[in-house]
DNA sequence: ACTTGATGAATGAACGTTCATTCTCCTATC
DNA sequence: GATAGGAGAATGAACGTTCATTCATCAAGT
């Protein structure tokens, strides 16, 4: 029986095998790594790797996705935290100074390819999207504003961040050989400082600007 | 005589085609254009367009060996001009203002090219080095302080700077439309604002360093 | 024996690149 | 001025390869 997709493999085993393939995405690139590549990266044949995943596109989504799903737990963190803005601090400070290189790579490879699947477009889109609005609550949360307030005067300020922290961590994916071991880099440790600063910078801004709204003395603050 | 590579065409033509083709590769991507897609947009044959370029690599490196001249010719007006920081801010503010969307999309494509093909990879490379030295260069001369001096304190700022300009043009290319009316988007203006600011608190922290390290009173800035 | 999981060769489309051929236009000769 | 010759410019069909995807077939468990 061909038809009907015969059975639906288990979701932990998708999980695994997205796993197993990342390093194949970030090391040759998404057109780059073929599907022989792929299954033969997560032990099993072409055909049985369709069983997971539909097409090869269906395999940045569900990395999309998964992504996603770990970024908003991190974001819970914080703004459950007693202590949100070192929450947060710890949590940049992590990322900046230990980024994930092939999630890196796999994000640049995403970049490029919005510009030629309008479904990974959207994906992409949405991402940044949820991204920005878990970045916004955290600062609402650090700021003790409100979610209105919040996304009205510090969208700049998430989309900031998330330029800083993109930024620096796809520059130390910035190899050249395709060599496996190249991708061991750390970023520059000095930019890595300066970004930090920046990144403390931009938060007591959106600290400033919560007591400014707690206090409404002044409220043309537009 | 087929052989001997008949004649080379005029470099100007050469020049012309880039013009006519940036589009294409702005809009499909790198992998999604195809040759045929090119020439078409070239006005001419598949088979003809071979006399200018020698494959298909070769046209995203002569795009990077082009836009490199132009960023140099750019960098050339800050260092020799009587008033840097002046000339350094405005030029800074038109890129931010009017980014050329093609130009950021093509190196969305070029980045995630590099993992796939080394030769790319070096060009990406000696690109970003290159643009690194200007930077370092006009913050020299902006905060007067001789070439190795300035290498040495100023290498992180000037990759902060790439960063936050690049970081920057780069969202407004999130598009997700293959229609090219969509690529006429401008950066968000309150975020553009804000890396302005820190655009202008770098350049502040350049020339404090810079100062200081006219006046030897205290070496110890490690 | 039958279902389920897995295989890997086969398929067909798309692509970069080549090349035999045609077209264009300049020049030299009458 | 008209014509023939020839060289470079341009064409587009064809080639060989690669690759995502499918499917007939097999293996193992029950």
């Amino acid at each position: 029986m061909s038809l009907a997709t015969a059975t639906r493999p288990s979701e932990p085993r998708s999980a695994e095998i997205l796993d197993s393939i990342k390093g194949v995405f970030a090391a040759k690139g998404f057109e780059g790594a073929s599907m022989q590549d792929l299954a033969r990266a997560a032990g099993m044949s072409a055909g049985n790797f369709y069983r997971y995943f539909p097409s090869k596109d269906a395999i940045i989504a569900a990395l999309i996705e998964r992504d996603l799903a770990e970024i908003q737990h991190e974001f819970n963190q914080i703004i459950s935290s007693n202590t949100p803005r070192e929450t947060f601090r710890n949590l940049v400070r992590a990322r900046v100074e230990t980024p994930d290189f092939r999630k890196e790579a796999i994000i640049t490879q995403i970049e490029a390819l919005a510009a030629q699947k309008p479904e990974i477009a959207a994906l992409k889109a949405r991402m940044e999207n949820d991204i920005l609005g878990y970045l916004v609550a955290s600062f609402g949360r650090i700021a003790n504003v409100g979610p209105d307030e919040s996304r009205q005067h510090f969208a700049a300020h998430g989309k900031l961040v998330m330029l800083l922290i993109r930024g620096l961590s796809a520059g130390c994916c910035a190899n050249g050989a395709v060599t496996p071991g190249a991708l061991t880099k750390t970023p520059d440790p000095a930019l890595a400082e300066l970004v930090l600063t920046m990144l403390d910078r931009t938060l007591a801004d959106v600290v400033a600007i919560g007591a400014l709204l707690s206090r409404p003395t002044f409220p043309e603050t537009t």
